[in-house]
DNA sequence: TATTGTTATACTCTATAACTATA
DNA sequence: TATAGTTATAGAGTATAACAATA
């Protein structure tokens, strides 16, 4: 509490260059942010990753998907949706069962532990939001939000496209 | 070209749960999409990452900069700096210089070379960058920044920062 | 004693390729 | 032959702790 005015940083004598100018930049910063917020709140508590959490959400709204679908549709390769499978599998938050229709697949879906636990963490990722986004009022979440998507849509090849 | 309508993806059919909700989620897919395009653009051609580029942007901004400094700056460990600026002193960018005023300093500027190389590095970045941010307005881009930087600034315990 | 750069180490993420079993 | 899952492996990125030289 006694030399915070002696220690202004001389950081602010530092030029970042064009930096400032960059959206990758700031959208960078912002996500490393986000990440550490995430787990300062939510996996200090549950000790669920921000990309374990997408798993899981995938895998509650779609029971009974396949873990190929599961990598084409968070866009990772499958032996890394494996590990993470693996993990889920390994706490006993979901339930890998091979498919009747095809023997090669699994079927993945919340066991009774992983729905009581992705309750407790829902909790959390709210209380997450609504700190982690508190500079921002309502209008300007929703407008963020919207940009967001349309930068990252825009990307795409096809136009018109439907992922959330 | 043939069976385009034929693959219409049955993503379309599946939830995201929550994520569209969340912040965050937006965030990482933006900043992974705005890696990639980088990738695709400015990488292909010149070999620089995103990390490294912004960091021979604020060493051309501070010549002279200490290691120790560019670790704070960049919010990376001292031995992540130390990778950092082999990789950079081996590709012949960036010289290391030991201080005068502190011989256990290295001071770091940029070679003719690296100055060269950053010049051809910029204008890949700009063309990247308006590409990139093509889909949105000229307006849309700095409403977009300014949120950005609210939400990564908000996160600080000392309001009023002066990071970029 | 504290700091700068260095080194070793490890852990996560990600990506590639090869293997098996099914189809 | 093609696909789903598995396995091994390797490369970035990040973090910790310990060491030598210097302050």
């Amino acid at each position: 509490m006694t030399a915070r005015l002696a220690v202004i940083r001389d950081e602010a004598k530092l030029s970042f260059g064009m930096l400032p100018q960059v959206l990758g930049y700031h959208l960078r910063r912002a996500q490393i942010a986000a990440f550490k917020h995430f787990a300062r709140t939510v996996t200090a508590a549950e000790g669920i990753t921000p990309g374990l959490f997408g798993m899981l959400q995938v895998i509650a709204a779609n029971p009974g998907l396949a873990q190929n679908r599961l990598a084409e549709v968070m866009e990772v390769d499958r032996s890394a949706i494996f590990k993470v499978v693996n993990q889920l599998e390994g706490r006993g938050l979901i339930a890998r069962t091979p498919s009747d229709h095809d023997r090669r697949s699994n079927c993945l879906t919340l066991t009774e532990g992983g729905l009581a636990a992705l309750a407790r963490m829902e909790a959390l990722v709210v209380a997450h939001e609504t700190e982690f986004a508190g500079p921002l009022s309502p209008d300007e979440r929703a407008t963020l939000t919207s940009l967001l998507q349309r930068l990252y849509r825009g990307q795409n090849d096809l136009p018109g496209g439907s992922r959330p």
